[in-house]
DNA sequence: CAGACTTGCTTGAACTATCAACTTCTGCCG
DNA sequence: CGGCAGAAGTTGATAGTTCAAGCAAGTCTG
């Protein structure tokens, strides 16, 4: 299996020192265990894993609780594919409809129906307080700053529009 | 914020203030994009997604490139039943074996097989770079440092063992 | 040593995610 | 206008995850 003789890759790898590979397995195990711990979580109490409910209060927050899909994929930073897979499910569940967009007719709202209203009302005291428990409680405020702060940095590398970031000129 | 006949929590809840929202909110969001990212640099280069390459390279490092499937799962930190599915996964591609534990029937061991290591070898200066550049090339020293930390805390509370971890008195 | 309980691991069904088409519509450029 | 690139969103096939249930082997208890 054959697949390529290491291009593009002159030199010996910068390897992660001993120090980052602690750094970085910590991340993964709380990472894992953390999404692992909110999906259950919210699947048991609510019945969707996190990152539905996490669309739903996007759209509570939203004005007219409703938002372009486009616009709902960019702010959970998913795909449109995923989303569009999601709201279909969400929509069975009642939680959410669809409506047209009369600017544009290849658009789509995703409008937060009472209902989901409602779910959100009922299950958001026990989701803020697993996230209390797991996380806020459990660090100092300057560990808070910082963790904000680090989350930041990395997303921000992450974002798509980060093909023209090393283009400062252009903006 | 009226959240009236809230049953089974008498009190309100202790919502997460904006600071904490933020936080909260930057957290997801790298999260979710730095796994994205990560799935797909390791689907497309290595044919696989980041979690199972997690479960070679922890192989790897294991004497004799080979563990049992519960320890395994501890260690990545997913359900036994994932592993299972996983390794079935990994079988068919060639990269992992089965054995027999002898001294327990019950048992078995996942052992990584030398087209898997190979596999690992190959990929893995890809796989770092990926991560030194979402990572660990935008933090600075003391960051790095603190985002250990805060997982590492993270992650104990949130293992399985939590459980008793309040009942010292048995230990 | 029988029975009950636990541990180790697997299985199948239902659900969710991904990827590559595909449809429909918009904006643009001549 | 006509044509066409690109945007908005969906779809279906394939792959991965979850949950509950299951089997078989070990362990404990009387």
């Amino acid at each position: 299996m054959k697949t390529a003789p290491e291009p593009a890759r002159a030199d010996e790898p910068r390897w992660l020192t001993d120090q980052e590979q602690r750094v970085w397995r910590s991340y993964i195990e709380a990472t894992t265990l953390l999404e692992d711990h909110l999906d259950r979580q919210l699947q048991r109490d609510a019945g969707m894993p996190h990152i539905y409910y996490g669309l739903l209060v996007k759209l509570a927050e939203s004005p007219h609780r409703r938002l372009r899909m486009t616009e709902l994929a960019k702010s959970a930073k998913i795909t449109r594919s995923r989303l569009s897979h999601a709201v279909a499910r969400l929509e069975k569940s009642g939680w959410v409809r669809r409506e047209d967009c009369p600017s544009d007719k290849r658009g789509q709202f995703a409008v937060l129906t009472d209902e989901g209203h409602e779910v959100l009302r009922r299950h958001a005291p026990g989701h803020v307080d697993a996230v209390r428990q797991a996380v806020f409680d459990r660090l100092t405020p300057e560990q808070q700053e910082s963790l904000g702060e680090i989350m930041r940095i990395i997303a921000e590398g992450l974002e798509p529009s980060e093909a023209g970031a090393d283009l400062p000129w252009l903006r």
